[in-house]
DNA sequence: CCTTGACCTTACCACAATGGGAAGGTTTAT
DNA sequence: ATAAACCTTCCCATTGTGGTAAGGTCAAGG
């Protein structure tokens, strides 16, 4: 099949598997006569997997590595484990920033007025006047 | 005083002092003979709005809009509310998205043993393989 | 058979915000 | 006078994705 059907089976985008060959992270398809790649149901599974962990929030290098995994039969799951750990507590350290920031911006908004006066907390905040 | 001690001053790395010159955000300083870049309380006063905006996760372009606010004495302040609520929308669009990445990876890592068997129920969700 | 449209190819450019470094000029202190 | 610590501009890299342009290919229908 060629890359338009792989991209809409595995919901990943033509561009971006042309982009995830050149990085290295799927090795280069077989190509036609005229120089079109071409993709088959294993490919298309790759593309898939890839996708869900790009979805999961792991980053490509992070897939990279899931990936080797998953494709070597005779991998610890505790080193699967690890990865998808570590990911969490990088989701929830990332969670407890922004979290931090809204608590900030809500408490700052309750004390604005928001009307047509120019008195803004929030601009006084931002301004660095505490008062 | 030079550009090092404003980055000093407001915390705003030299790099992006210069950087947020160029894109406009904040006006081109004076210069001495020796083209040094220099600046005052006020532009110091500037960079730290500046700083505090991003800490908050406001993008640059946020922040360009606050900035004027601002410097506008006669402004609305239902209007720097508005940004501030619509942001906080966005965080939290952002939070949710991160908690559901969480909650599955916490539910496939719970599921995975950890050992060193290569059964690895992560890398089946992965693959697509639910059972 | 030829045209048209839908595909494919590579090769660029762009984003947002930041850091790094090189090559060269200036200032300050020893 | 020289060395250290500044400053200047200019270019490159990051992450992951989208866009666009110039050109080749293929399939369907007149």
């Amino acid at each position: 099949m060629n890359i338009g059907q792989a991209a809409d089976q595995s919901g990943v985008s033509a561009k971006m598997i042309r982009y995830y060959e050149q990085i290295g992270l799927i090795s280069p398809p077989h190509r036609t006569d005229s120089n079109y790649r071409v993709y088959g149901e294993d490919e298309v599974h790759v593309l898939r997997f890839i996708r869900r962990a790009r979805t999961l929030g792991f980053s490509v290098e992070e897939t990279a590595t899931l990936l080797a995994l998953w494709q070597d039969k005779t991998r610890a799951s505790g080193e699967v484990k690890d990865i998808a750990n570590s990911h969490i507590k990088a989701l929830e350290t990332k969670i407890a920033e922004l979290e931090g920031m809204v608590k900030t911006l809500k408490h700052l908004a309750h004390c604005c007025h928001g009307d047509t006066r120019p008195d803004c907390p929030i601009l006084d905040d931002l301004a660095g006047e505490r008062h």
